[in-house]
RNA sequence: GGUCCCGUCGUCUAGUGGCCCAGGACGCCGCCCUCUCAAGGCGGUAACGCCGGUUCGACUCCGGUCGGGACUACCA
């Protein structure tokens, strides 16, 4: 056991002890059964779409539980920090209307970020070592590896622990004499684990679970030559959320493992053990097997992926809050955002995420919004990503409200053709001028493989006798004339019937004007995309391939 | 290797011993509607990983096994 002095001299003079913080940060006055949860992304990298799922989890909890929800920047390794990662965060969370209900500025239990704590972390160290519970390690990296190697040939388990923790023992002579010599050092726990021992205890989410108990002497405070001395997430975890009143902590269940030692740690500092709910990660498939969604290799991984596609935040949540509770999929989506949470309801298996799905519902969603709505979320999101589409529909406001109400606006089944603001220019972008590109080739691949000949015949005999929409034109029936002429089936039964008789039916003979009129082989009506054209503008899109 | 977690249709899941020769949703396939694409309506496809045990009875309980995943950092 070291000296008092050699450890007071270890730090600040003025360094508070823990009953300062304690004192600083009391229990929340919070009516009973509120949760206070907390969301601690690590400024790494971006933001991960399971960090959306977490914090989304996190903030539903205390709002219905009428208690309070935290961000927390954990960013206690400087070394790898990404510029603009909390700008990012913050952006992409506000996308998802998931906001704190205190922070810097409005919260008591701040700072929110970590490298601004570190004198709190500082406090319940030299605690720990004045209780012995924490001893200083000079071991280098190479001494470190030796451990490793000697481990692995003696087949034990790797870790520093027991007869391997070179430092657990040294004797305050051999401190001092490194400390003389200006050696770098970290502060480990001196974990209390016994071989053979075992704990458990009560997950949300898992129930009872066991496991052995930690024997490792984990580092909680990193290397002194560091200019900003900071622990490592798990000390961080302990001393935070028990310093920020934290009730119950959500995270990813990579961190189950980490529960024995947790545990330890928060025994050790005299703190009341957290409650922890431990989430399934979000998964992605991998040939024939499943892993968890990767950043690197998974476009879908990213917020910045939703966003960019423009995907409504209510459909993404509403997918989301699926996967945490399965019933609450099988509610309207109104209800599904309304209903509250439960822990209970998680499944214990990560679940595969499925953008299938998720179009389908965003199709739904989208379809449920009245034209002005649609016509601002994507003006807004073409402003960040489309912006000649942007300036078209400012210069065209009158245009897009009709193109938008079409099929949209008195019918039992608007149509649902807009998953994302994204799709807006390959969906409707064909009625501006300014951005459409005719299709000039016969053999394009979006003619269903029609003969090339027959595609200019079509069109040709199509802007031949060409009548505009109106009152007294059956518009439609100038193609199914001139699909007759070409020896096209009238219809799709009798062309089955016997397809060695015809080119094709009426639909292959209209999919032509389709193409050539939007460039897509979907649209809506035919007539009120011509009429919404105007003459010039068909005649000059069907001649482009004549 | 060790420890822990997980395992129902392709996917998300319902199911807590008889209501299940397993229900819903998405997908896929077919039919219908329709002057054309969608949308919509109707129908179909498809699963309890495997082996034992407990029980009158097991998707549900127990054991094993196989498979998948996480952790095993001064990363979180």
């Amino acid at each position: 056991m070291l000296s008092p002095d050699l450890i007071d001299s270890l730090f600040p003079a003025d360094l508070p002890g823990p009953e300062h913080w304690e004192k600083r940060y009391p229990p929340r006055d919070l009516p009973p059964g509120a949760q206070v949860t907390r969301f601690g992304p690590s400024p790494t990298g971006y933001l991960h779409i399971g960090g959306v799922y977490v914090a989304m989890v996190d903030a539903d909890l205390a709002l219905h539980s009428g208690g309070a929800y935290l961000l927390r920047i954990e960013d206690t390794d400087q070394a790898r920090l990404t510029e603009g990662a909390t700008e990012q965060f913050a952006d992409g969370l506000t996308y998802f209307t998931i906001s704190p209900t205190e922070d810097d500025l409005s919260g008591h239990y701040g700072p929110y970020v970590q490298s601004s704590r570190a004198e709190i972390y500082l406090s319940y160290v030299r605690e720990l070592l004045r209780r012995d519970r924490a001893y200083l390690d000079f071991a280098t990296k190479a001494d470190l590896q030796d451990i490793t190697a000697k481990q692995r040939a003696a087949g034990a388990l790797p870790g520093y622990y027991g007869k391997w923790a070179i430092w657990r023992d040294a004797s305050e002579d051999q401190v001092r004499e490194k400390l003389l010599a200006g050696e770098p050092y970290v502060v480990r726990f001196r974990s209390p684990g016994l071989s053979g021992g075992r704990v458990s205890y009560t997950d949300a989410i898992r129930g009872e679970l066991s496991a052995d108990d930690n024997r490792n002497d984990a580092v909680i405070l990193k290397s002194s030559d560091q200019p900003l001395r900071l622990p490592t997430y798990h000390f961080a975890h302990a001393v935070d959320d028990h310093l920020m009143r934290i009730s119950l902590v959500v995270r990813s269940d990579e961190w189950l493992s980490s529960v024995p030692l947790h545990l330890q740690l928060f025994d050790a500092l005299g703190f009341d053990r957290v409650q922890y709910a431990h989430v399934a990660p979000l998964m992605k498939q991998d040939g024939s097997s499943r892993r968890k969604l990767s950043k690197r290799k998974d476009p879908e991984a990213s917020v910045g992926f939703f966003i960019e596609q423009g995907y409504p935040a209510e459909a993404v949540q509403y997918y989301l809050r699926g996967l945490a509770n399965g019933r609450l999929a099988e509610l309207p989506l109104p209800e599904a955002l309304a209903t509250p949470i439960e822990l209970s309801g998680f499944n214990a298996a990560g679940p595969l995420v499925d953008l299938v799905k998720l179009d389908d519902i965003s199709a739904d969603y989208v379809a449920t919004l009245p034209a002005d709505a649609i016509m601002g979320q994507v003006a807004t999101w073409a402003e960040a990503y489309d912006p000649a589409l942007a300036e078209v529909l400012a210069a065209e406001p009158d245009l897009a409200r009709r193109v938008l109400d079409i099929e949209r606006v008195d019918v039992p089944n608007p149509r649902k053709d807009l998953r994302r603001w994204a799709d807006f220019r390959p969906v409707y972008g064909y009625f501006f001028p300014q951005i459409f590109v005719p299709v000039t080739d016969p053999a394009d691949d979006r003619f269903g493989g029609l003969a090339p000949d027959l595609v200019r015949q079509v069109a040709s005999a199509f802007a031949d006798q060409y009548q505009a929409p109106g009152p007294d034109v059956e518009w439609f029936n100038q193609i199914r004339e001139l699909a007759t002429q070409l020896g096209f089936a009238p219809n799709a039964k009798t062309y089955k019937k016997d397809p060695e008789a015809y080119p094709g039916s009426i639909r292959e003979a209209s999919q032509v004007i389709r193409v050539l009129l939007t460039g897509s082989g979907r649209s809506p009506d035919l007539a009120q995309v011509a009429g919404a054209l105007g003459v010039d503008e068909v005649l000059r899109r069907i001649r482009a391939v004549v």
